[in-house]
RNA sequence: GCAGGCGUAGCUCAGAUGGUUAGAGCGCUAGAUUGUGGAUCUAGAGGUCCCCCGUUCGAUCCGGGGCGCCUGUACCA
């Protein structure tokens, strides 16, 4: 069978783990954005942008897991054959800005951030390739004020954004902390060392797999539901039980009483120095977050965040969503945190060969739009459809375009029908742009010198009673005509009739 | 990345043992009903049956490989 010859098309769709987003979400979107910089603004910080390509080298390599290295960045090579790398993530350029620019920027220097980011990763609900953060970052600041600073501007973002008290939880742990309690079940201070890694990791794991999921994880693996092997640290029952411990020493504490998980964990790392130092710098962000009125029900301290091995070196804070969230099928959705962020010593001496401390705090926009969105906290768009000036007369075209710019003149957002198609069709295009009120002239209205304006809302709702097609059309449902000089007016009227915004009519 | 499941129209899905022209509902585009959204009727557009290779006279269907989607897991800078 002769293949027959096919032109070439194109398959049209979206890349894997990128998206479309509309006009309502694109609004939500921004309206977030704003609220979330006026908090950073308020705390004292400046706007900074930086390209979202860099070179490669300068966002390094933060994966230490060899399982997967060099993955997780789009590259591309340079005309002068040089790695090119699209962000992905703010902090990684904030710190080559830093470095770069180093002897002329204020120190401590406070900066904030926003824009998409990308990994090339594999996507998954509510985790997309591309994604938008807000970051702020304090850097040359030593002391843990700056990071208590960061938590309590989290806690502010999330209220601001809508998110009542309760619903929300900022959770704090120390890095330093968990080092502690590696070197008292005596598997040594190496970052790099694999069991060490493995340990965090499972730790981290607590909220999702429960005790018993971390047990096994921590000793010889865990089989998951599709029958899937994962491999365990090995660790032998007595240091399994003292990882346990630690998991669980805040546990009942956690929403109740900051000094009090603190002892706690003082019982189980206190004879470490490192994990010693780590409590010594909570308590004093517990100070801290108590004189400026930040109970635990905003801010708590939690021993299995951990976050990402790869740059942390102290205070590390992650802010979770304490309420359910079901998809469209009813199934639980896991959106995971919504903003994170910490201590980050080591990052900029990457570049400048000395240490720069640093901390900082990034809200995940998208996915906390999603999860908003899911609780019903995202306010309905607030832009209102435009009047739609029917275009019945393709040689009056002129005429139309008069009635539009006497509108927009007076703060009304119209437009005219731009289509190719019938009267019906247009009523059809102002039905669904949702738009408030159809103008209409046609040759009589012309001839008389006047226009009709139909209102759509009164006229759908009028439209619920009636079945026959003739009556439906003859009434002429919620339509008024007005003198041709009085189009301004008769709209403002209409759209006053249904609480709308009409511009600044009056003016 | 690993494991399992699934790929037929924009969406939700039928379908044949491997046989000519692959269907429905919804949606979409138009027409009819005086120049009017809804309703009704009519017509039209839209498919490489995920892709490639193999077996076969013949593959959307069988076999192999790939890609994509979903779920779990890993990772999350």
């Amino acid at each position: 069978m002769a293949k027959q010859e096919k032109t070439f098309r194109p398959k049209a769709r979206v890349p894997k783990g990128l998206r479309d987003v509309a006009a309502p979400n694109v609004r939500a979107e921004a309206r977030m954005i704003a609220r979330i910089r006026e908090v950073y603004e308020r705390y004292g910080f400046d706007p900074l942008e930086t390209s979202a390509l860099e070179y490669a080298d300068a966002l390094g390599k933060f994966l230490p897991d060899e399982d997967r290295p060099n993955e997780g960045v789009f590259s591309f090579q340079d005309d002068d054959e040089q790695w090119l790398a699209l962000r992905y993530d703010l902090t990684a350029p904030l710190a080559r800005y830093v470095a770069e620019h180093y002897d002329g920027l204020p120190k401590p220097f406070r900066r904030y951030q926003t824009g998409p980011v990308w990994r090339n990763e594999k996507p998954g609900p509510g985790r997309f390739r591309q994604f938008t953060q807000f970051d702020a970052d304090t850097v040359g600041a030593p002391s843990v004020a700056a990071d208590a600073e960061m938590c309590m501007m989290g806690a502010d973002c999330l209220e601001a954004l809508g998110l009542q008290r309760g619903q929300y939880r900022l959770r704090v742990n120390n890095r330093k902390v968990l080092d502690g309690l590696l070197e008292e079940i005596g598997l040594g201070t190496d970052a790099e060392d694999r069991t060490h890694m493995t340990v965090l990791r499972s730790i981290d794991k607590f909220d999702k797999l429960g005790r018993r999921g971390v047990e096994l994880l921590l000793g010889a693996g865990r089989k998951d539901e599709s029958g899937d092997f994962t491999k365990g640290a090995g660790l032998a029952p007595e240091q399994i039980s003292r990882v346990l411990d630690y998991v669980e020493s805040g546990l009942n504490e956690a929403s109740a009483d900051r000094g009090a998980v603190l002892e706690g964990w003082r019982n189980v790392v206190g004879n470490s120095a490192i994990g010693r130092e780590g409590i010594d710098e909570l308590a004093e962000m517990d100070a801290l977050f108590t004189a400026a009125g930040y109970g635990p029900d905003r801010i708590e301290f939690n021993s299995w965040i951990v976050r990402g091995l790869g740059y942390y070196t102290g205070p590390v804070f992650e802010a979770d969503l304490l309420f359910d969230v079901k998809d469209e099928d009813g199934n639980l959705v896991r959106f995971g945190s919504v903003g994170s962020g910490g201590r980050y010593d080591g990052l900029i001496e990457r570049f400048k060969g000395v240490k720069v401390p640093a901390t900082g705090f990034s809200v995940g926009v998208s996915r906390l739009q999603a999860a908003l969105e899911a609780l019903g906290r995202v306010e309905k768009d607030v832009v209102a459809p435009p009047v739609v000036v029917l275009t019945l007369d393709a040689s009056n075209m002129a005429g139309y375009q008069g009635m539009v710019g006497e509108l927009r003149n007076a703060g009304i957002r119209a437009e005219m029908y731009l289509g190719g198609s019938g009267m019906r069709a247009q009523m059809k295009y102002a039905d669904r742009r949702g738009a408030p009120v159809a103008v209409i002239e046609g040759e009589d209205e012309r001839a008389r010198g006047i226009v009709t304006l139909k209102d759509l809302i009164l006229g759908s709702e009028v439209s619920r009673e009636i079945t026959d097609n003739a009556e439906w059309r003859q009434s002429a449902a919620a339509q008024i005509e007005v003198e041709r000089s009085k189009l301004v007016e008769g709209v403002c009227e209409i759209l006053a009739r249904h609480g709308l915004h009409s511009g600044h009519h009056g003016r």
